[in-house]
DNA sequence: GAACTAACCGGAGGGTGCCTCCGTTACGAT
DNA sequence: ATCGTAACGGAGGCACCCTCCGGTTAGTTC
């Protein structure tokens, strides 16, 4: 590793990078992932070049987005697994993954699917997710609340497939989320 | 209506809008939903011109292809209708929609994100799909298979998460909707 | 504080796609 | 065959993408 690499960012580029950043949020949040790059880095106050450098793609700027989401929902998972108990951490955790997707219009969703599932910062985020979902999965699942057989990937999937159907519905969150739990708990 | 509206479209007219309807078909799911009209025309041998007095929007193209799918993924549930029995359609056309959307590479669940849900096109198309869902719910809550609380637009929006959550990984499918198929089980 | 320099900035320019305009062409009626 | 007009389609201006490279600045050393 050369010296370069462990030198610190300077404190216009850190600056540059968190506004550039933060303004990606706002314009994807408006205007969608596709929001132009351009307009964003006027909305930074950073020239086209200074994004370029800070984020090489499109997808690169989406991912920083998109890790910052993930963090966001895995914080909330070991949040409910410190306040609920007798397996409700899990209920909490998906009701709170779908209220989150709606407050963001689908754009969690939208940059999952065009992240490169074979991309290192996917299999990480999957990775943080996957850990987050299993903690209150084997919290259910020893409360008995889930039936054994569920997979951490299934949940996550039915998760997923729960934030995208209540989306732009937020009112059914409740009623499909009981279903889908019926689902999960061991049948007679 | 005027005269204009009345007289039947010029043969070269037709010609061209199925060309680009179905380029715009192969485009769409090679490069997803904003591939370029540009290339979409040059594919069908037009110029952008007669593209766009074809389809004066993306979106417009968009819907035209999305109508396909809602009349294709109609027709099989009227025709799992007629060839199943005992409430066992709506589990072979859920699986159906599911198997629909990974074969389309997520084109559907992407058109139905980008259709305005105001416009006159996305209500016809709501209308007819909720026809179809509606006819296999009421044959499986008169087996039985079926709680009578579940709405068309719970099963929809089930159905619609389903095929979300296992577009990229279909060999989760089975295990998917076995879990939603109990959910909406009547509960003892 | 001065000097040095590597990190950082940012705008111009070429390329692509979007979309409209208007001269050209082909279809359908007579 | 002729005529009217619906339909065609490519050029051009604009926005956005993305790289290049000359200029600027932050941070380190003395």
């Amino acid at each position: 590793m050369t010296t370069a690499d462990q030198r610190p960012m300077r404190a216009d580029a850190r600056r540059n990078y968190q506004r550039l950043l933060d303004e990606a949020k706002v314009a994807f949040l408006e205007h969608g992932a596709d929001a132009p790059l351009e307009d964003i880095a006027r909305r930074a106050e950073v020239g086209i070049g200074t994004l370029y450098r800070h984020f090489p793609t499109r997808l690169a700027l989406q991912a920083a987005v998109y890790q910052e989401q993930v963090d966001d929902l895995c914080a909330k998972a070991y949040e409910l697994l410190d306040d609920e108990r007798s397996g409700n951490a899990l209920a909490a955790w998906m009701r709170s993954f779908a209220e989150y997707a709606t407050s963001r219009r689908g754009l969690m969703q939208t940059l999952k699917e065009v992240i490169d599932t074979r991309s290192d910062l996917f299999a990480r985020c999957h990775d943080e997710i996957r850990g987050a979902a299993g903690a209150v999965l084997a919290e259910a699942q020893q409360a008995g609340t889930v039936r054994p057989e569920v997979t951490v990937e299934d949940l996550l999937r039915l998760t997923h497939g729960l934030s995208v159907a209540t989306q732009s519905a937020p009112e059914t969150t409740e009623r499909l989320l009981s279903y889908l739990l019926d689902g999960l708990r061991p049948q007679p």
